[in-house]
DNA sequence: TAGGCCATCTGGTCCT
DNA sequence: AGGACCAGATGGCCTA
């Protein structure tokens, strides 16, 4: 079967065509791109019953076909490839100019639309580094509209708070306190050099403050017990795998075994941050909050329960 | 090999 | 009339 291409698109290609199948044709659908064959179909009728070779797929402008063993292949989806014995689709009632014009708009268009999409996740939280799969297209719908639900949870929560804090008239430290627990990072009391980039202490990819480190983690059984909850069960995922979208189901690609996930954000990072009740008077009020409230405590993602999509991460959400 | 995901083609419909 | 949009059909690629 011979590999789709795209307009414009140029590459060479390894494919199988058996000996004896003529694989001249007219350019029908994709009249825009040329397929040049490095074999003339006498040497690949001696090659045997099946021969492997390249295609290089070039635009009109700049290929011309000749008589050294360069043909025209038909890249339509619907006939003739490796069995010509199909016959060809029905003409359209569609003029054919009209068609191809009409096809490579939808083409633009559905591209625009992937554009779009991939401008999306580039904004998602943690969609991003090369150990992380691609998000699928219903994913990254599902994520965006709950990391959009979360965003908004967390406002209203640290609105809360804010309130709360200024009945106790203490608004400067209360404001850099939200800034600690919100993750924004503060402002350095020594001025960085020009030129260097400071890192994040507080950036969930490998990049540990010592200070954090040093904090007493809330194990997640005291989550559990304190929520009536299983941590575990609820996500549906092992705990001890810290990358939450790496869901193979969005593989694209071949994946690298050895390519060790960059994105360390597990629960117990997160509870680190938000369950420690030391040190910290606005953290240990958010924690109270929602342990004593029930309220809940984010996350980063979960996975779908979807007998469709299962196992689809989706986004952020609390338990 | 089945299922998920995707790109592309295609015809229909709506809008300008 | 032509373009945008939509949905169904089809087939390829990839992973489990």
């Amino acid at each position: 079967m011979l590999q789709k291409v795209n307009q414009g698109e140029k590459r060479g290609v390894t494919q199988r065509i058996k000996a004896g199948v003529d694989v001249r044709g007219s350019i029908k659908s994709y009249s825009c791109v040329k397929v040049t064959v490095s074999q003339t179909l006498t040497e690949i009728s001696n090659m045997g019953s099946e021969v492997e070779f390249e295609i290089n797929v070039d635009t009109l402008e700049d290929t011309e076909a000749n008589d050294s063993g360069i043909s025209d292949v038909d890249l339509s989806t619907d006939y003739c490839n490796t069995s010509c014995d199909q016959t060809p689709p029905s003409k359209s009632r569609v003029p054919e100019d009209i068609r191809l014009r009409i096809n490579s708009r939808e083409r633009d268009r559905m591209h625009n639309l992937n554009g779009a999409l991939d401008s999306l996740r580039q904004v998602l939280p943690h969609s991003r580094g090369p150990s992380v799969k691609k998000l699928s297209k219903l994913s990254t719908l599902l994520m965006a509209r709950n990391y959009i639900v979360t965003l908004t949870k967390s406002l209203e929560e640290l609105k809360n708070i804010v309130g709360d804090l200024s009945c106790k008239s203490q608004p400067i430290q209360s404001l850099e306190a939200l800034s600690r627990l919100s993750g924004e990072p503060r402002e350095s009391r020594t001025p960085s050099r020009p030129g260097v980039i400071p890192k994040s202490r507080y950036s969930p990819y490998s990049v540990k403050s010592p200070r954090r480190q040093e904090r007493p983690t809330l194990p997640v059984s005291c989550l559990n017990t304190s929520l009536g909850v299983n941590v575990n069960t609820s996500l549906g995922v092992n705990l001890g795998n810290s990358v939450p979208f790496a869901d193979k189901t969005n593989v694209r690609g071949p994946q690298k075994t050895d390519d060790k996930p960059k994105i360390n954000f597990s629960v117990e990072s997160l509870l680190k941050k938000t369950c420690s009740k030391e040190d910290n008077k606005l953290e240990s009020i958010a924690y109270h909050r929602h342990l004593s409230n029930g309220g809940p405590i984010p996350l980063p993602f979960f996975y779908s329960h979807s007998a469709t999509y299962p196992n689809q991460p989706v986004g952020m959400t609390y338990i």
